[in-house]
DNA sequence: GGGCTGATGTCAGTGACTGTCAACACCGAG
DNA sequence: CTCGGTGTTGACAGTCACTGACATCAGCCC
């Protein structure tokens, strides 16, 4: 048996998650949330670079699958296909989660500024990663930038309208749908 | 005389641009910002509310301006060109501020991602008020959302062009041919 | 003159985050 | 099997961002 529990990492972001929800995130210091892990402060800060972190656990995944999503789509397509692509690929994995887990780490970010302001941090990379895969296929570079960010847009208000669970639908088709809203508004609608 | 210097708030400003140019903003402490303006640090954070707000002194103005501009817009306006009358109000006004100026805060900007979430956050915020103000103009959310999101993108890559200062293009001008290529991009170009 | 207000100074305190060193399970080489 | 390297964690001290509470004092109104 090991000398510590293994996966101390998952138990601070459960930790994290249940305290931030409990008693809001800057109620939380990051020695109560160690203490939840059964690691001491130190721990917390080797696995996340600060306080917010710890909720972003799976953006390197995501963003790797919205990028392969656009580098995969098909030569014809334009950068709003391509990045449609993406998003689709960035639905599935995301539908796959448990929907009340998501609204729940959405409804503590809603919560507080700061860390809205790093999950529009996230989004940005992913902007910067899916421009950049765009300009590899030829598109130019501030096409590529106009394309990626809507895109972010794009994903942010379909996740926000899933997670609410308002309607049934699955987290692609609401996608798709607010895809389908983008064009109508920059078409002239 | 007073028993103080007046404008304490604009000379921590120029401090802290100062600092953040040379030293960077990580190694620049709260103290050394209020040294320099003659304050002690307690004043620095009665005027800031953290280190990084001290940049983003304007930004109440601007985002006045430019939803002063979608609201100014005609009746018969599509969404985004209300928008496109906001950001012309917003280039109107950054305009008239000295290029250089512009251009070291934003080389600041770019050197330390904790001002970029803090730019991103601020972008945000005009955003959610031009599409708070879209819906008032009968715009449905999704499409408010996104047209103001795709909008605070225009707004974003075209002060990046024009601070960079590679043409000699004015502010709105920039921003008019940014507004393009968004109705290009997503006009299946 | 006297009290009120607003901006500032002073001081103590909390908590986020970092650098450094030690401890110890694990693992491969010999 | 033993030994040394490796990776993860604990322990501890330190810096700095930020806050709350109270004192100070110029300007203003009466």
């Amino acid at each position: 048996m090991s000398r510590w529990e293994p996966d101390s990492r998952g138990r601070l972001q459960e930790a994290a998650l249940a305290l931030y929800s409990e008693r809001g995130f800057d109620q939380t210091t990051a020695a109560e949330i160690a203490a939840r892990a059964g690691v001491t402060e130190r721990t917390f800060f080797r696995h996340f670079a600060d306080k917010r972190e710890v909720l972003f656990g799976g953006s390197e995944i995501l963003q790797e699958r919205i990028v392969s999503g656009v580098a995969g789509a098909p030569t014809g397509h334009t950068a709003l296909e391509a990045v449609a692509r993406g998003l689709d690929a960035a639905a599935v994995m995301l539908g796959e989660a448990r929907r009340d887990l998501t609204a729940q780490r959405q409804a503590v970010i809603a919560a507080n500024p700061d860390l809205q302001e790093r999950e529009l941090a996230k989004l940005a990379t992913y902007a910067a990663a899916v421009a950049a895969t765009l300009r590899q296929r030829g598109v130019g570079e501030l096409q590529a930038t106009l394309a990626a960010e809507a895109g972010m847009s794009v994903l942010r208000v379909a996740i926000r309208q899933w997670a609410n669970g308002d309607d049934g639908r699955s987290l692609p088709v609401v996608m798709k749908a607010s895809m389908a809203e983008l064009r109508a508004v920059t078409a002239g609608g």
